[in-house]
DNA sequence: TCTGGGGTCCTCATTCCT
DNA sequence: TCTGAGGAATGAGGACCC
């Protein structure tokens, strides 16, 4: 074998297996006095303490649900209101992402401790190559995998799962073998017996769209996807995709563990309690805008960003989504530029239908030198500039 | 009573320029 | 002057991921 990766992903409040819990539907203000409650210990939630699913109201979705609760039915990206008809009696936590960068930024500083060569692949995720870790090659990189999950244990209280294989691509789908908290080993020889046997849809990179595509062609598994020849494939997805398609099937992958990367874009948007009229809501609608790009000025800004193209995205009420964008000559991180732009972007679709979501993006990021605190300019107040619906 | 928020990458069409 | 090829930049949309 080549070089060993492993994929690991945190499993959120183990200790809650066994009760049904789902973590999702946003925050609201009522939320922080119970976040309080458990911040920091994530061991010793006050379960009785939260809402039950079958008294939400609300638009939010699952963010995540333990295994109690998947039973049923429910998962990940499903409406908190459909969830609460097949589970009424779970635990509905509220979202806390200051809780969960704080345990990512910990579980990340373990591996790093141990395998420098990481790949950020989100808040629970991470690619690690121990190809040149000392010790890697042991028991097929057992021996390390299990050191890991020990260490991430004895810092975090949090529990991961681990897929050891050749290339990224065959370590995250080892990494689902044995969930959760185990570890999976892959070998090259091992394709056809342990890969070939699973479901398209369990390569990362097949959507519900592709998948839909392959079984139209009486393509389920990644076996029998493999058995279809490179033309054909290309012929049907593309040249780019129907190659993927092939190399993937085949276990294929040569990307590399990337440790370093720039952001090309950063957005803000937000999906409204009601939907909104652009005439009706004007007012509504006018201070949201503002403060939408203001707080993306400032994650610009905090971050050390500035970009060139800003761009709008809204939602209507038949959920169809549209996009408008424009380039500017020099790079902005300012919340009123920000805001000029994207009223002419916004100036550009139709607003006849009710809105229920409403974006605004910066792209074409460079680097510029971040605003400290106190230097940041006030934010402006909301409403001083509303008016441009 | 459906369907969040923050991203990346890809494709395709259009326009402008050489 | 006409036509066309090809590349770069831009803009819109969509698939996918965590």
């Amino acid at each position: 074998m080549d070089a060993f990766y492993a994929s690991v992903e945190l499993l959120r409040y183990p200790q809650l297996k066994g009760l049904p819990v789902v973590i999702g539907g946003g925050r609201r203000p009522q939320d922080e006095a119970l976040a309080a409650a458990y911040a920091g210990r994530p061991g010793d939630i006050p379960v009785a303490a939260f809402a039950l699913l079958k008294d939400y109201a609300g638009r939010g979705v699952i963010t995540t649900a333990t295994y109690a609760a998947r039973q049923f039915g429910v998962g990940s990206a499903m409406g908190l209101m459909k969830a609460a008809r097949l589970c009424p009696q779970a635990v509905l936590l509220p979202v806390d992402f200051a809780a969960y960068r704080r345990y990512s930024r910990l579980f990340k500083e373990v591996i790093l401790s141990i395998a420098p060569v990481m790949e950020d692949r989100g808040v629970d995720e991470v690619y690690i190559d121990f190809t040149r870790v000392a010790g890697g090659q042991r028991d097929g990189g057992r021996v390390l995998a299990r050191l890991i999950q020990k260490s991430i244990f004895d810092a975090t209280g949090l529990t991961c799962s681990i897929g050891v294989a050749p290339n990224k691509l065959i370590a995250k789908m080892a990494s689902e073998f044995n969930k959760p908290n185990g570890i999976s080993i892959v070998q090259p020889g091992d394709l056809q017996d342990l890969i070939w046997p699973l479901d398209c849809r369990k390569i990362n990179g097949v959507g519900p769209k592709a998948e839909a595509r392959l079984l139209a062609h009486g393509i389920r598994t990644i076996g029998e996807l493999a058995q279809r020849p490179l033309p054909w494939l290309m012929q049907q997805f593309g040249r780019s995709y129907g190659a993927w398609l092939h190399d993937a099937a085949w276990g294929r992958d040569e990307r590399p563990v990337v440790t370093k990367s720039e952001p090309v874009s950063m957005s803000r948007e937000t999906t409204f309690d009601r939907d909104l009229h652009a005439v009706h809501d004007r007012a509504e609608l006018g201070a949201i805008f503002t403060d939408l790009c203001q707080r993306v000025a400032q994650d610009l800004q905090r971050k050390g960003y500035a970009g060139r193209t800003i761009g709008i995205k809204l939602r209507y009420d038949d959920f169809r989504a549209v996009t408008r964008d424009q380039t500017i000559a020099v790079p902005t991180h300012d919340a009123a530029t920000i805001r000029r732009v994207a009223g002419l972007c916004l100036k550009r679709v139709p607003l006849d239908r009710r809105l229920r979501l409403l974006g605004v993006r910066v792209a074409s990021l460079v680097p510029v030198a971040p605003h400290s605190a106190d230097s940041m300019p006030p934010a402006r107040k909301q409403g001083a500039t509303v008016g441009l619906f």
